[in-house]
DNA sequence: GTCTATAGGAAGATAGAC
DNA sequence: GTCTATCTTCCTATAGAC
């Protein structure tokens, strides 16, 4: 039945995805993959018959569903927007692990090369959860550049946060990060009332 | 003359660091690392008979001998904390140029694992640069705790504006990030004017 | 659709001449 | 110290049985 398929196929690549993001792209070797997948290289390859770079596109593209329906949405849903971004934050914390698992948009972008056939999607991917959130953002009230600006500091703090908690081997940076966002992204006293 | 091999080391440090930022860990092949060394691969290992790990630990010892001198030194110098912070700015510009190079402590530290030979030496770098940060901003008036929050949240920025400027394939927001960097260190009025 | 077995090549690393 | 030539291992990928 086509469901199963279906089924099997989002295991699958939440499997494929955790290696990915263990250990890397060039990293996840197929005998990692084939051992995280449950099934021998020749299976993966019958699965994927454009090979590693394939598997990582359908598993960027699985990712790509997940911040759609989890992040995006909630994001354009119902409830001010302080309860929709608090609500993305409890997203984004199970979804990395509470800061313990990294980001495939940055392990998957490591090698800039022009020619990388990761480009195009994580390009799409980042800019759709900028504007999301610049969308939000201006919702309270903000010019929409000074809300773009916010977006994409938003962005780069949950990214940072992850890269200085990886660095410092220690979760906190990453949860109070997110614990601060709804106030890094909307308020505009936020910093008085820190200090 | 002992100061030729020094200076000799430090331009091929230069061009190991320069391929591992440009294709990550993994992806710098001995045969990439030697035609960017201009050395063919036996002559590398009679430099670093440990191998490429042994060139990704020079490399990053070399990163935190830049980092010492031109960001560490400068931040603990003269000056009001506002110029030594705008200093080091100037410094990561050039030393990231201007966005496009990314960094090499977040590209050795994809492979998280516990046995990492990378781990210990790059905690200690985001240590002494939150440390560092920390300082300063104390040094304007905040308790330490507030300025330790604060040197977090500026690394994390810098870290991933870096991120978001390779996924979004522009280094606007690393550059906005640098030249928002004073503001959001020491200001806590910054969110109120640039609303 | 999954497997065993293997091809073909690139990886890290070394031996030994100069 | 640098080179050419080579070794071994691991990699991606495929062939073909079941």
């Amino acid at each position: 039945m086509a469901r199963k398929v279906l089924i099997e196929m989002d295991a699958l690549l939440d499997r494929l995805g955790a290696t990915f993001r263990d250990v890397g792209y060039d990293g996840a070797s197929l005998t990692l993959l084939s051992e995280a997948a449950g099934l021998k290289k020749a299976s993966l390859y019958h699965r994927f018959p454009g090979g590693k770079e394939q598997m990582g596109l359908e598993v960027l593209q699985e990712t790509g569903r997940w911040l759609t329906q989890h992040v995006l949405g909630p994001l354009g849903g119902e409830g001010t927007p302080r309860e929709r971004v608090t609500a993305m934050t409890r997203e984004l914390r199970s979804f990395y692990q509470g800061g313990k698992q990294a980001c495939l948009l940055n392990l998957l972008s490591s090698p800039i090369s022009e020619a990388s056939p990761f480009k195009a999607a994580i390009h799409q991917m980042f800019e759709a959860f900028v504007g999301a959130l610049t969308n939000v953002v201006a919702e309270e009230g903000y010019a929409v550049s000074a809300a773009r600006d916010r977006a994409e500091r938003g962005v780069a703090l949950i990214q940072g946060s992850l890269v200085l908690a990886r660095g410092l081997g220690t979760t906190a940076p990453f949860r109070k990060t997110l614990a601060a966002l709804p106030d890094e992204l909307l308020a505009d006293t936020q910093r008085a009332r820190s200090a």
